[in-house]
DNA sequence: GCCAAAGTAAACAGATCTGTTTACTTTGTC
DNA sequence: GACAAAGTAAACAGATCTGTTTACTTTGGC
């Protein structure tokens, strides 16, 4: 149920992410999902709320995504390994960003457009990439890693930094750029 | 002489920068920098050549101020130091995100908003970055590094995520947490 | 002081955008 | 098959945006 509602959302999502979101119009949005115009503003009391539960939705299916990912990996490539599960994030990010329609991050992106402390779509980012910092801090303490506050907001910053290396530069080897990277703050901090 | 034009720019980097592209409307621009309509259209064909020149100009400024930042450091606080360069340039990130009206970097925002590979837009970002990268590697080859392009790259990524987590989370101390995870990755190379 | 270059103010055109409304159609359920 | 919920199509309002034009004013050098 709800397909209408979700489609109109996939559709949402692609056309922010590849076009901006001051520049893709609702009416490029309803031409490309085929849903009519009302019905968005039935389910939707603005474009604002609708980038909202974009950016909502993208965060749930991002960190849903990522976890059986990493899950998946720490299982099997990297069986027994302190490190492996943030090397499988890394892994992660490289699968994202050969991905066909790769346009760099919603969030990101977002940030640059609602660049207002106040705004609510950049506190929604805020909490994004907060979110995901901490899913890494639980990963290195599962990893025995001591000082996982501040090595997990190193680590941060190197996939912040392929995100957006991969976007700039259409170069998708960035994640393999930063995984090394990872790897070697990792060794430094288990010695 | 030029001085309309020059606080045209100004003005319009300013407001691009806080406000985003496609968000920040020309009249904007017109009033709070004082200049009339039929100004702007004499020196600039459209709103994306502004936009165009006023990326140049920032390229071109963010650079000279990067490098007589760095010139400064490393003929005092680092002198004789083969890391303090690159050490230098994650001090002026830290200058920069302390500066009062720090919104992000003009280039990874235009990127969001000007996504597509072909946009000239586009392809001005890119150049920025790659041009930023071969400084970071001019400096790690002055500084005795072997490997300089494998390890500018890295470096680059703690640029660009230090940047990012700065304006998305409004932390400021991002520089310094990259230039620690920098140091790491110079001390790991120079062995 | 003259004159050309540069700038201003304001109206205007035309496109586009968000959001509303109205009248009609489809669809699922009992 | 009846009925209610959900959806469509299209016109419309009102705001806003880029870019042009016109008539007038300021300014800097000679």
């Amino acid at each position: 149920m709800n397909t209408r509602k979700d489609h109109l959302l996939d559709t949402a999502q692609r056309l922010f992410n590849a076009n901006g979101y001051h520049a893709t119009g609702i009416d490029r949005i309803l031409s490309e999902s085929g849903v009519s115009k009302a019905t968005l503003y039935k389910y939707f009391r603005s474009k604002e709320a609708l980038i909202m539960e974009v950016l909502r939705r993208r965060h749930h299916s991002f960190d849903t995504w990522l976890r059986e990912f990493v899950d998946a990996r720490t299982s099997s490539k990297y069986r027994g390994e302190p490190a492996g599960a943030m090397l499988a994030v890394f892994d992660g990010l490289d699968r994202w960003f050969r991905s066909e329609n790769f346009c760099g991050c919603n969030f990101i992106n977002a940030s640059a457009e609602y660049g207002d402390r106040d705004d609510p779509i950049h506190e929604l980012v805020k909490q994004h990439k907060s979110d995901l910092r901490d899913y890494l801090k639980s990963l290195l303490k599962r990893g025995g890693f001591s000082r996982a506050r501040e090595l997990s907001q190193q680590l941060m910053l190197l996939v912040d930094g392929a995100i957006v290396n991969a976007h700039t530069q259409n170069n998708p080897k960035a994640a393999r750029e930063a995984r090394q990277a990872a790897k070697c703050l990792l060794s430094a901090a288990a010695r």
